[in-house]
DNA sequence: TGTACATCAGTGAACGCGCGTTCACTGATGTAC
DNA sequence: TGTACATCAGTGAACGCGCGTTCACTGATGTAC
């Protein structure tokens, strides 16, 4: 039936993806600050002014852009999840395919986890897409609380006040994972990600670099440090 | 005496100095993006080109902004070391010294530490401040494993192979600790500027933000990771 | 101490560039009857 | 099925802006004798 949709819509949906990829390669090449829809419009041989009628300002590009970026990580980290049955293995798959993705697309990810943009304030739409990693690796925790392979480490502090309320998403996100779990898991959230920015922005360079080795040591010591045993086989 | 310093070159010091502080001035409200050698003269009420007897060009000029922010930095850190006797005391110091100035500072932090600024390339000249801060953490290692507070943890694998040759550079800088020490520091090293960014680039909004609490916590842990121990008193 | 020359700082105009955004317009596609 | 009108996509010109960098210049500061 296609009910509704007129070769017009087709038309238009088509040339924002047309749109949004030339943008892409553009982001790809040169990073987002020098992105601009004047040189967008010359690779689609549009006129610039014709952009308009599909983004609103050169900022409703880049949110777009930023969703999507968000979301292509979201959909790799929870494929990896979903294609391993052990949570160790899983978290370490996971953590992989965040780290392949951030290499594949260095500026893609600089957009999303490097430095703001100047000028730009992202709008809540992109909070969501923004979590999906977050929301897999508390699955993960999750389901290894389920099925009894996670191990609360005993000499992990019982988190305090604002700390503890401050866990308060993550508890429903992940029930029945001791407090003292999730401060560690957000610590490893952050450490994954410390990594991958610290290897792409070029810190690790004339020491880590190539990371791999490295990379593979630090997320399994992480799994460790949240508790992540090896499944009894 | 002042031998040779004539009064031209101590305007030229002057003005230099006067340059850079117009620049980070700029940087700090707009970003390193926006700023511009036009807008810089224009604070100083120059005309423009007069900025090109004091640098070649505005990569120049970046470049002595990321030289001065690191070295700023990397004192914030070495006095924080330097005023603790104690290793435990003066690892918690120096992230707290750290993440303060990097909270002070954020978009001089964002020019070190976050994405690379398009289309500029960092010089030799960049990599010893840069390397000030990990430079302070070894001290403390060191000084740790001399004094007898460093308690390699038992659990830590032993790096193997590329990873134990990585190390080559941090053993020179901390000797006498155990690599598997090592390996931990430097995941230390890279958590403890994961936060930052994350709380500074806004991932932690929502969630652990204000960051204190988590900060503490996060980096006390971490001292308990790396092998750090309570001084015998 | 005084003079002649060399060095340097800052000026002002210009070059050539790219950008985001607006606006009145033409022609094609879609919709209601 | 055909017609009348409304909606939308894309054009082309323009506005107003800022940028980095070069260059020939004038006047002040420094140096050698």
């Amino acid at each position: 039936m296609n009910a509704g949709r007129t070769a017009r819509d087709r038309a238009r949906a088509e040339l924002t993806r047309e749109i949004k990829d030339a943008a892409r390669r553009q982001l790809a090449a040169e990073g987002a600050e020098r992105l601009s829809l004047r040189a967008v419009s010359r690779e689609l041989g549009m006129v610039s002014s014709a952009l308009y009628r599909y983004f609103p300002s050169r900022d409703d590009l880049l949110t777009a852009l930023i969703i999507d970026a968000y979301d292509a990580l979201g959909a790799k980290a929870e494929a990896a999840a979903k294609d391993q049955d052990d949570p160790l293995t899983a978290w370490l798959a996971v953590c992989q395919a965040v780290r392949a993705w951030a290499v594949a697309h260095p500026h893609e990810y600089a957009l999303i986890y490097g430095s703001p943009v100047a000028g730009y304030k992202a709008p809540e739409s992109t909070i969501q897409p923004a979590g999906r990693v977050a929301v897999v690796l508390l699955g993960i925790l999750s389901r290894a609380q389920d099925t009894g392979v996670l191990v609360a480490p005993a000499e992990a502090p019982e988190p305090l006040g604002l700390l503890a309320e401050q866990l308060t998403v993550f508890k429903e996100m992940a029930p029945g994972v001791p407090p003292k779990v999730l401060v560690r898991t957000v610590i490893a959230w952050t450490q994954l990600f410390g990594m991958i920015s610290f290897e792409l922005f070029g810190q690790l360079v004339g020491t880590m670099d190539p990371a791999d080795e490295f990379f593979l040591q630090a997320t399994s010591q992480l799994a460790d440090f949240i508790g992540l045993t090896q499944e009894l086989s």
